[in-house]
DNA sequence: CGGTAAATTGACTGCTCTCAATTTACGTGG
DNA sequence: CCACGTAAATTGAGAGCAGTCAATTTACCG
């Protein structure tokens, strides 16, 4: 009465490891002086903005696998993230795990506090070291009042989010597995910072709760392109990819 | 050559039937004296806003399975729903189609031209009878301009979509058909406007490209759900779920 | 009442899940 | 630097779920 393909084994990963050595406090954030505000949410704040904050925004760097903040919860922050790469993972209602984005430098998370009366609606962990200014929510809600140009950024990164969302739902939620592993290395291969379509391949079971399948499939499917080169080993855990091989896969038809 | 399991055809529908007996022009929108101005987006705006619009705003009905706007197209219109139901459907790489939101009374659909120099990234098209507002886009900036509380509501709006994308994926797009057939009639329930739990079946197909099935698959599992009594029939097309047990397919779980 | 589109159902193929056994990778401590 | 132990990744075997093709029935519109 254990018969195979039991419903969704597949999507409860094991309980997120917290090896976090702890989130180390780097400094008081320099807003006033940051070298890449342009790119970040307070782009085109003045100046005088970050004279009297109601509560001071800390610049923390999380290492890989450390929590910025978990589903439910409510620390009444938001985090703004300078570089490195988080990974936002929500339960199913079965116990599961699913990655719904990844995000990057220039991306705010935790924006949903703006809301009235909100938790968080992801858990949010570092998949990389994670370098990140902590926003008072009450800092935020301050500046959100006095510059209507904020309420724009934050308008515009909703709006980027939202595009993310609708993306991966057409082309990581749809298709058989290959297709989905081909979008997603086509995504990585996008937000990365290297050069040369070279990525550092994300875990087994990262891969397996973005596309929605079992790790063995995720496994499968890699060790194949790895046979016919569309990856190629570059260093530990890193590859590069064939971008018209891999495009070539996500429109392969029928008929 | 023509072997089983082709990669997507079941993505490709048939072309969206434009039977669109054409949009009906109901009049100018008499904002004004809204009596559902609080659920819409312009709450908040003094009625004074409306004085000197830039271009008039007209209340239009669409019948359904006509074309609200559609994907990389750009007609300078936001538009407010006032009641009925829309779909928001995205092409997929190899040419399918996928449903990747539906929205009712009190959203706002093409906010993405709010950013500069975009397009509709969706096709909209109307489920049953829709009644909308037409904003112009010039109309939109300039209130957003001038009334900060605008960018205030669009903020919640996005954010509601973007709340409503994450659980598309982590509902609808993770697990075996039923659990997603599941979803979805719960999902209907939800937005549904009707008493006793009572929906308005969508098509086969629609129901295909919310839940990334074939159509075959949804009709099987509806016709299971039928036999099982968690379906009964109550008029054409009208179906009451039994919520209760719906649910518990949701959560079933191995192990 | 006829004609077209949609829904249903069956047969069959094959993708992907589960279970299980290795193998590999990696951090720890000697 | 190597040995060890644990976690992750790989691989195989078997079974179930879902896609495709195709035939039929039902629904709906004129």
């Amino acid at each position: 009465m254990t018969a195979g393909y039991g419903t969704l084994g597949y999507m409860k990963s094991s309980p997120q490891r917290t090896f976090c050595t702890d989130t180390q406090w780097v400094g008081r954030a320099h807003c006033k002086h940051c070298n890449i505000r342009h790119l970040m949410l307070f782009t085109g704040l003045p100046d005088a903005a970050f004279d009297d904050l109601l509560q001071p925004i800390d610049n923390c760097s999380f290492p890989a696998g450390s929590v910025l903040f978990e589903e439910g919860q409510n620390n009444e922050a938001i985090f703004s993230i300078r570089s490195g790469m988080v990974k936002m993972m929500s339960l199913t209602p079965d116990g599961g795990r699913r990655i719904v984005r990844l995000l990057g430098g220039g991306s705010a998370i935790g924006l949903e506090l703006l809301e009235p009366g909100n938790r968080y609606r992801h858990s949010a962990i570092a998949i990389n070291t994670v370098d990140a200014c902590q926003i008072p929510l009450a800092t935020m809600l301050s500046l959100d009042a006095e510059y209507p140009q904020l309420c724009q950024q934050v308008r515009k990164r909703l709006q980027e989010h939202l595009d993310r969302a609708d993306q991966w739902i057409v082309t990581l939620g749809t298709g058989p597995a290959r297709k989905r592993v081909a979008h997603l290395l086509l995504l990585m291969i996008e937000y990365s910072t290297r050069p040369n379509n070279d990525i550092e391949l994300l875990g087994g079971e990262d891969m397996a709760a973005i596309i929605g399948t079992s790790t063995e499939t995720v496994s499968r499917i890699l060790a194949d392109l790895k046979r016919r080169r569309l990856l190629e080993k570059v260093s530990t855990h890193t590859y590069r990819g064939d971008v018209t091989a891999l495009r070539a896969i996500t429109r392969e038809m029928v008929r």
